[in-house]
DNA sequence: TATTGGATCGCC
DNA sequence: GCGATCCAATAG
């Protein structure tokens, strides 16, 4: 399902204004089996949409300065989550800018932190579902051909959990988040 | 009720 | 490389 993400465009809308940007890397997360779940000690307060129905947005604070957006993937009373790490900004960039208070489009949405506060994500957007015109994937129709190099690795920012290679991101995007393990610019 | 640590980012 | 800074989870 991560890897099925990869390529989307998320669509966004409110007052008005349409945000857009194409998803190139993401991580999943399961439940019970997956240490670095927030679901993996169970269901609380903060993650039982996580153990909700598939296609329902589920938003939490992290690091006392950020969001970050995930999906439920899996059926009811399974948990599980797709994070989108990073997308690149297609459509509503000067709100993002403003935003991100930056004009660099590198650096507008590549990062689990900066693609909520780009398209102005938060919590108040969990457990919606992802199904309606204001707020869900589309398919893209351009720019195909990059889908054929999708890269996986290991999650990024987690202490257990790091043997499963669950992240995925489109391998020639520049819009990837940096990993700080390979931060040697390219 | 108190304590602790985190699926991050940006500046030092 | 590390501090910011809030919330959720756990323990008492």
């Amino acid at each position: 399902m991560a890897f099925e993400l990869i390529g989307k465009v998320l669509v966004f809308c409110e007052n008005g204004i349409t945000l857009q940007g194409r998803v190139v890397e993401t991580e999943a997360y399961l439940g019970s089996g997956d240490p670095a779940s927030h679901a993996y000690c169970g269901i609380t307060p903060r993650n039982r949409v996580m153990f909700g129905e598939a296609g329902v947005s589920y938003v939490y604070f992290t690091y006392g300065n950020h969001h970050c957006l995930n999906v439920v993937t899996e059926r009811e009373g399974i948990a599980g989550a797709v994070l989108i790490r990073g997308v690149e900004p297609l459509g509503g960039i000067e709100l993002m800018r403003e935003r991100r208070g930056t004009d660099d489009l590198r650096n507008l949405a590549s990062g689990p932190g900066k693609l909520t506060q780009a398209f102005g994500i938060t919590r108040e957007h969990s457990g919606l579902k992802m199904t309606h015109r204001h707020f869900h994937f589309a398919e893209d129709f351009e720019s195909k051909e990059d889908l054929l190099y999708i890269g996986t690795g290991p999650r990024i920012g987690i202490s257990a959990g790091k043997e499963f290679p669950f992240r995925y991101f489109l391998e020639a995007s520049r819009f990837v988040s940096v990993n700080p393990k390979v931060a040697h610019g390219l």
